[in-house]
DNA sequence: AAAAAGAAACTCACTGATGAGTATACAAAG
DNA sequence: CTTTGTATACTCATCAGTGAGTTTCTTTTT
């Protein structure tokens, strides 16, 4: 047991990242990531104020590799703008298909708590999901599509349906069929 | 009080209502929708086998006043199908703005037990998708647009992606995008 | 270079509150 | 006088968070 700070932070983070985004937040104890993260409770409330402040750290940790995820898909097809964006949703649906895989932990969460708007977990799960429209909206002026700004939206929110729709029917057609939608749109505006 | 089992059991579930979906499903204790409902949790008990039955009824219990008012909002507006379809989304904009207005119940609470695929709850969250995108597509074979299902499939991932991003955003802006796409993706089917 | 002091990282065992669900008893209505 | 509906008062498990003390690392003192 290496008694470096830095180190059991990660193992923490790590454990509440699976246990919240397999179980959901609420549905997770603290005793149970401190059980998972091989540690005592108390040690975990040495690097965590409360279980809020651990649940948005569990979000922050997630932004910046999802945004890459979805890069990487758009980045790794060629083809016109349309087809990379489309590339973004069949990235989605190949995702789906691991067994662990429960749709997007940063809506998921945003959903439980919707009865506390002011919680920073619902704010690092707002400024992820900005910068996954911004990053789009700055794609599309590249590519200079018309009314890059609102096609960015309109993705995102093709994107999102997509997450959504899976939490109750499971059937990834729905995300290709989204892909599909996305693409018309972009194309539209090429 | 009335001994009336019929409304007794009516104000029990109107009880879980507003409180589950008010504040999520984990987040509501038994004891707090029996004290709501001004009876003791052992009634509660009496007229429903579990919390998770509790639950399953509740959303089932949405599934045609939610029909009902997309119906409505659909019927209402005199114009062409892409422009009833904008109503679908304009009447989400309006009720989004009464304060006790939290997304979708049945999206929120599917989320929330992400992690028990086959619990009733989610089944009827799923029964209800089903039945408003059949009607959807319905509509549209009605009004010989080209892929009626397809396209019903595509407004559905738009609705379900406001009230996701709503979750995150509280923006109305973002539904009334989602609205503008639909309506362009009918158009184009048109 | 050794020892002492202090700070950082950690454990064990606990608290008080609250969770879902129940055993038992009693009241009303047919 | 039995069935249906309701209440009181409970069980036992689990929850978030803590009090008090221990071990390891780092820094200062001699």
């Amino acid at each position: 047991m290496a008694r470096n700070s830095q180190d059991t932070k990660l193992r923490i983070l790590k454990a509440a990242n699976r246990l919240f985004y397999s179980d959901g937040i609420r549905a997770v104890s603290v005793d149970a990531i401190a059980e998972k993260a091989g540690i005592t409770k108390k040690t975990l409330y040495y690097h965590f104020k409360s279980k809020d402040d651990l649940v948005a750290e569990y979000l922050m940790s997630r932004d910046q590799p999802n945004l890459d995820a979805m890069r990487k898909w758009f980045d790794e097809v060629d083809g016109s703008v349309a087809e990379k964006v489309y590339a973004i949703f069949d990235g989605v649906v190949q995702s789906s298909k691991h067994p662990n895989w429960r749709g997007c932990g940063f809506l998921r969460t945003a959903g439980e708590l919707a009865n506390m708007p002011g919680h920073p977990a619902i704010k690092a799960g707002a400024a992820h999901k900005k910068r996954f429209e911004g990053w789009l909206a700055e794609v599309f002026v590249e590519h200079e599509l018309k009314n890059s700004s609102g096609l960015a939206r309109q993705v995102v929110l093709l994107l999102d349906g997509s997450f959504a729709v899976m939490m109750v029917h499971h059937d990834s057609a729905y995300i290709e069929e989204a892909g599909l939608a996305a693409k018309q749109l972009v194309e539209a505006s090429s």
